[in-house]
RNA sequence: GCGGGCGUGGCGGAACUGGUAGACGCGCCGGACUCAAAAUCCGGUUCUGGUGACAGAGUGUCGGUUCGAUUCCGACCGCCCGCACCA
């Protein structure tokens, strides 16, 4: 017997030395085995890994290595997405360079994902802030240039006016400036974009072609994509006094309902609202209050319902008497549509709320089936769903459907000026991508702008960002360096600058699957035949919050790689998705308000429940004569379960769980319980749960071993009942290990190893006293293996010492996965569970291929189903085959 | 505000495609070992009533479809994610 305690901190390091001796997880380029590509989502470097990335990277390895187990070529790189705002921040606090601040973060990150033990093929690593890697996204972007798929247009940003500096959304904190507290405003700069609309109605569609995609981040592409059919109306401004002939054009996915129209609402910076504030102060004040919103669209939605008379009116299309009055509003989204729309109280939600504050109005014009359309009133919910038109003149009585289409083939009949007055217009939600920052920290855009040229591409790349940067005054230190923007144009000679604003950080992200394929390429950004082999990305693994914005960029990307030749035939980058949930912990608070860590306090069970005491240090903190930190007696408020922020104080530390329990541990504790895709809640209790089952497994692996036979020995002729029993546990276990991995259920796997450790530890505790046959040493040495085969992918130390200890020669890591015999677990009786009415009232065990009519009579039996019976008559039985039985009365 | 998701014992969760609700773990209770404790091992553990066999209730709330609903449909409540310059 081996009593010993197993040692992480001691074992851990040993054999992730042997993996990187024996380059165990080195992937070779040149192959013949079937390839197969795991990726995690890389990490911002922000320099100490947490919970989130622990879970995510866990994940990815027990993929990576149980198909390297399966006979894969795995390709399972790490890097850093390194560029943005945090180190220009940092830079701003502690005087740091960004790129030594990134680099140390770097540094100290890769140590810890190093503790992990992750099947990493370092040779690959990339940092997308290295000029060796953002050169070749450079020389993408003047490709896309040639091709057509940049576009240089105005665009509006966030303007601190007292930093004079431009702000991020998450900069902006109640309109205003996170820094100098100005109220912000709206600015137009020109700004580079990718054209990623013109694939809208392609990136729209395949998502049909991504079947190994969660179905709920499809939905939400699509609905961010957000086509949908329409009707272009021109609404003809009635001349006044001082009110010129003119038009105002709308948008509308609903032209039915035109006559339940009682306004017309332009957003505030529509070009017709901007020539009324001219000659109304008022109106351009209401304008400019609008602006201070700042650009994000949650803010300008949640924001109370506001507007401006603009004293225009416009005439209805099919009345020219009937006059509608044209507001400024609050709510229109200049980037949707044409920035105009004709509001209908009754059937819209917002634009309901917007006439109950203006007292507009409004007019139901459908009617839902079953409704009286005479007291079929509307007073503060809108009425959005199906039904007949009704108070509509030539459109009473049609549907939703047919009244969209009688709208518009009058309108488009209709003349206006020279043009017809409605015309059919596919729209999209989708707007360009706007890659261009005023920030120091990114990759250049490679162009130089030239008087008499225009923007010309830089002739050499990379366009590498100047190292003498300041960040001592806010703005963006490119644009003030004293040399770097100046240069001679690369066309006619002639003094030029450059161009100071680099790239949005998603950029970056958006290709680096692709280049991990071979990163050593120096003259181009993929290899041919090597993006090919290796692409698809087989399973991708990140966070949910990036459902819609990287996943569809790099979509977009991928395209235009394609278009501009650098992936072959490729489109779709991710084959699989999976979106994993948050690390999450409870929070506590002293009385006083103030948020404790974790490590500060100190949970108890009391006769009232849990109750939590504050610390006098860090628990980690022994004295002298190993007495724990002292408890000081003050109560300390639990409160509610919580993404791990700093803020909150609610994180616990990788590394400090890993020096205490050891890697194996923490992975096997982020893989326990919760259903990967669901948060997982962080307990003192869980890990200490993992750890006590680390110890488990090495003392049973330890006992296994002396009552195992020699790993070589071969299979007695007959196998005793014990013996068999053995083999059907662990041939069972196998099978639901390999297709619990194999869809992602990581927390059944961790059940099935437990459900097996169980099952082995009571074949143990039964023939302990008896002889033991030569057969059942056989089977013991069988079920070790296939334990220590099923965790080896979550915890890969233990298991490369517990394969050593069943006197095993080889890396676990290295090690092919058995095949299951699937007929040693089909078991010749089954149990029925037999229903009365749909309540089960009780078993029946008979024979796996018992016919219908044995199967009903023998229900009708039992016992406990007489009992229900209650004499009634049987009316009919309903059997589910291998399932169920349900005798209805 | 809009879009998407989630909700099951004391707790985390399991339940394949509409077919035994509660696998597995944590905690708790009882027992063994121990001078004692820790560790370990064995047994029990949805709730209510009953010594018990058993009966009734039960998957956020309300309603519907079905022989049968955690699963499908509708409404509501709560929490979480995203909203285009955080990554």
């Amino acid at each position: 017997m081996d009593c010993e305690r197993y040692n992480a901190r001691e074992t851990e390091p040993k054999w992730r030395a042997l993996w990187d001796e024996s380059g165990t997880f080195r992937t070779l380029n040149e192959e013949s085995r079937p390839k197969y590509y795991v990726l995690e989502m890389f990490p911002y470097p922000s320099g100490r890994i947490h919970m989130g990335h622990v879970r995510n990277y866990t994940m990815g390895d027990v993929i990576a290595r149980f198909k390297r187990a399966r006979g894969f070529n795995v390709l399972h790189p790490m890097g850093w997405d390194a560029f943005g705002m945090p180190a220009e921040n940092a830079a701003m606090q502690n005087k740091s360079h960004p790129a030594a601040w990134t680099y140390a973060n770097i540094a100290s990150m890769k140590a810890q994902l190093k503790s992990m033990g992750l099947s990493l093929d370092w040779s690959r690593e990339i940092a997308t802030c290295d000029p060796s890697y953002y050169k070749h996204q450079q020389r993408m972007f003047l490709d896309f240039l040639a091709a057509g798929l940049v576009d240089r247009k105005q665009s509006k940003v966030n303007w601190d006016p007292v930093d004079h500096t431009v702000l991020a959304n998450e900069q902006v904190i109640d309109g205003r400036g996170w820094r100098s507290g100005a109220l912000v405003e709206q600015r137009e700069l020109t700004q580079w974009f990718f054209k990623i609309s013109d694939f809208a109605e392609d990136l729209l569609r395949a998502l049909d072609d991504l079947p190994r995609w969660p179905e709920k981040v499809r939905l939400m592409q699509a609905n961010w994509i957000g086509r949908s059919e329409g009707l272009l109306v021109r609404f003809e401004i009635a001349p006044a006094p001082s009110i010129e002939a003119g038009e105002v054009e709308v948008y509308t996915t609903r032209p039915d309902t035109l006559f339940g129209a009682k306004f017309i609402a332009l957003a505030p910076d529509h070009p017709i609202a901007a020539e009324r504030a001219k000659a109304d102060p008022a109106l351009a004040a209401f304008i400019a209050e609008c602006q201070h919103l700042g650009t994000s669209e949650a803010a300008v939605e949640t924001a109370e319902k506001r507007g401006y008379d603009t004293g225009l009116r416009v005439r209805h299309p099919f009345d020219p008497d009937w006059l509608l009055p044209v507001y400024a509003a609050n709510f229109v989204l200049m980037d949707y549509g044409t920035g105009a729309i004709f509001g209908c109280p009754a059937h819209d939600q917002r634009d309901l709320d917007f006439s109950n504050v203006y007292g507009l109005g409004n007019a139901p014009v459908v009617c839902p089936q079953g409704v009286d359309p005479a007291s079929f009133t509307i007073t503060d919910a809108a009425y959005d769903g199906e039904g007949v038109l009704i108070n509509s003149r030539f459109l009473d009585g049609l549907t939703i459907e047919s009244a969209k289409e009688e709208v518009a083939r009058r309108l488009e009949t209709t003349p206006l000026g020279n043009r017809p007055q409605g015309k059919r217009q596919v729209n999209f939600r989708l707007r360009d991508w706007g890659i261009s920052r005023q920030r120091y920290w990114g990759c250049p855009i490679p162009i130089i702008h030239c008087e008499a040229c225009g923007p010309v591409p830089a002739p050499e790349l990379p366009v590498e960002l100047p190292k003498d940067v300041t960040f001592d005054e806010p703005g963006n230190p490119l644009d003030r360096h004293p040399t770097w923007k100046h240069v001679a144009c690369p066309c006619c000679g002639a003094p030029a600058r450059r161009e100071t604003d680099t790239m949005d950080t998603f950029v970056d992200s958006s290709w680096y699957f692709a280049r991990f394929t071979d990163p050593w390429n120096e003259a181009a950004p993929t290899s041919a035949g090597l993006v090919e082999r290796w692409l698809p990305v087989d399973q991708y693994i990140g966070g949910i919050e990036h459902a819609i914005l990287h996943l569809l960029y790099a979509r977009f990307f991928t395209r235009a790689m394609q278009a501009t030749g650098h992936v072959g035939a490729l489109k779709e980058p991710f084959a699989g998705l999976f979106t994993q949930g948050m690390v999450v912990h409870e929070t506590y608070r002293t009385k006083d308000g103030a948020w404790l860590n974790p490590s500060e306090v100190e949970i108890k069970q009391t006769p009232e429940g849990r109750k939590a005491f504050r610390l006098g240090h860090s628990r980690l903190g022994h004295d002298r004569l190993g007495h724990g930190p002292e408890m000081v007696e003050e109560d300390v408020d639990i409160g509610p379960i919580e993404k791990m922020s700093k803020s909150k104080r609610n994180t616990v530390d990788p590394d400090e769980i890993i020096e205490t329990y050891g890697a194996d541990t923490a992975r096997w504790f982020v893989l326990s319980d919760s259903p990967p895709e669901r948060d997982v809640i962080w307990t003192e209790e869980g890990v200490q749960g993992s750890a006590k089952f680390v110890q488990r497994l090495w003392r049973l692996v330890g006992e296994l071993a002396d009552l195992a036979a020699p790993n070589d020995e071969v299979w007695p002729e007959d196998l005793s009942e014990p013996a068999l029993k053995i083999r059907k546990a662990a041939h069972a276990a196998l099978i639901k290990v390999e297709e619990d991995i194999e869809r992602l259920r990581f927390n059944r796997a961790v059940a099935q190893v437990h459900d097996l450790a169980n099952k082995l530890s009571a074949a143990i505790g039964a023939i302990e006293s008896a002889e033991i046959g030569a057969d059942i040493r056989r089977a013991f040495r069988e079920a070790a293996e296939f334990l220590v085969l099923c965790f080896a992918p979550m915890m890969p130390h233990l298991a490369e010492e517990c394969w050593a200890r069943l006197g095993n020669a080889g890396l676990v890591a290295e090690a092919a996965w058995p095949t299951a015999d699937r007929a040693l677990v089909v078991e010749d009786a089954i149990t029925l569970p037999v229903q009365v009415n749909g309540k089960k009232r009780g078993d029946l065990v008979i024979a796996r291929d018992a016919k219908n009519e044995a199967i009903e009579a023998a229900a009708l039996a039992l016992d406990g189903i007489q009992r229900a019976l209650e004499g009634r008559a049987v009316k009919k039985i309903i059997i589910v085959p291998q399932r169920i039985v349900n005798v209805v009365v």
